[in-house]
DNA sequence: ATGCAAATGCAAATCGTTTGCAAAAAGAAA
DNA sequence: TTTCTTTTTGCAAACGATTTGCATTTGCAT
């Protein structure tokens, strides 16, 4: 019992998957699910690098490839960026970027969600994926 | 009385603001105003080649930045795809992309937008500018 | 017409990301 | 644990969309 951290435990996943447990993507999969964040490739590249610094840039990209098809992470390509990833655990949810800071808050609305529906179902449309976004300030009082 | 159609008229804006009515300006001007579409800059590079073949593809996405920055047009970076324009002229609209054909819908909601706001005020925020998509598919029946 | 700033075309550069390939490592079998 | 086959790696080069440097051309006020 030490440094097993294991939010979504993604080993298992993969490896369950028939893909094999390289020392790559132990280090990958360590920095995933130690962050809440939201980072970028190169941000997790930047990390990796630092507690193995063989790891390559092109890896860290083949990785998130294959955790989103596992389903084990999402990707966000939020406006004027790079794409960023978080883990898939939780359920939906949508995003107010900190166009200051670049931080992300998440939120839902089932409320929300319902309009969407309707809206495309009017439209004569069913929705497959959908990408809200809110780019905002932080205001000065609270 | 011919060929002017001119729904935003983009010649004029832009003359007032002191720019430059060039060749290529006007060509690109005229593709804009005709198309209702949400073309992206290699499509407008094709239709615009077709009534000047010198026109570059540097002067589209130049075009396209200058027109952006006078408030002409609106860029949409949809999923997964170059950037596609439209014209600014309307009130503001979300989109519902056809994941088949890659068409575009407008639609609007004050209801959503109202709930946007909402959210974005309750975690201290201010919003700057959202982006709502829907990617969805045709429904057989209606 | 004339002059000069603004705009063009071209090719090369950029950014984020993907890919081909030969070398290295995983893990099943022996 | 050695061997074998397959997957995965690192690297560098390729990629698609977009931007840029620069020498040349153009708009347009004079």
């Amino acid at each position: 019992m030490n440094d097993q951290i294991k939010s979504p435990d993604y080993e298992d996943l993969l490896r369950n998957t028939g893909v094999r447990i390289t020392r790559p993507r132990k280090i990958i999969l360590k920095i995933l699910s130690e962050r809440a964040d939201h980072p970028d490739a190169m941000a997790i590249f930047r990390r990796a690098v630092r507690l193995d610094d063989s790891i390559s840039l092109s890896t860290v990209y083949r990785t998130m490839k294959l955790l989103e098809d596992k389903g084990a992470i999402q990707r966000h390509a939020f406006a004027g960026g790079p794409s960023r990833f978080e883990p898939a655990d939780g359920e939906h949810h949508d995003h107010l970027i900190d166009i200051d800071t670049g931080g992300v808050i998440e939120f839902h609305s089932e409320k929300i969600e319902k309009l969407q529906d309707e809206i495309a179902r009017s439209l004569g449309y069913e929705i497959v994926h959908h990408r809200l976004e809110l780019y905002g300030r932080k205001k000065r009082r609270g």
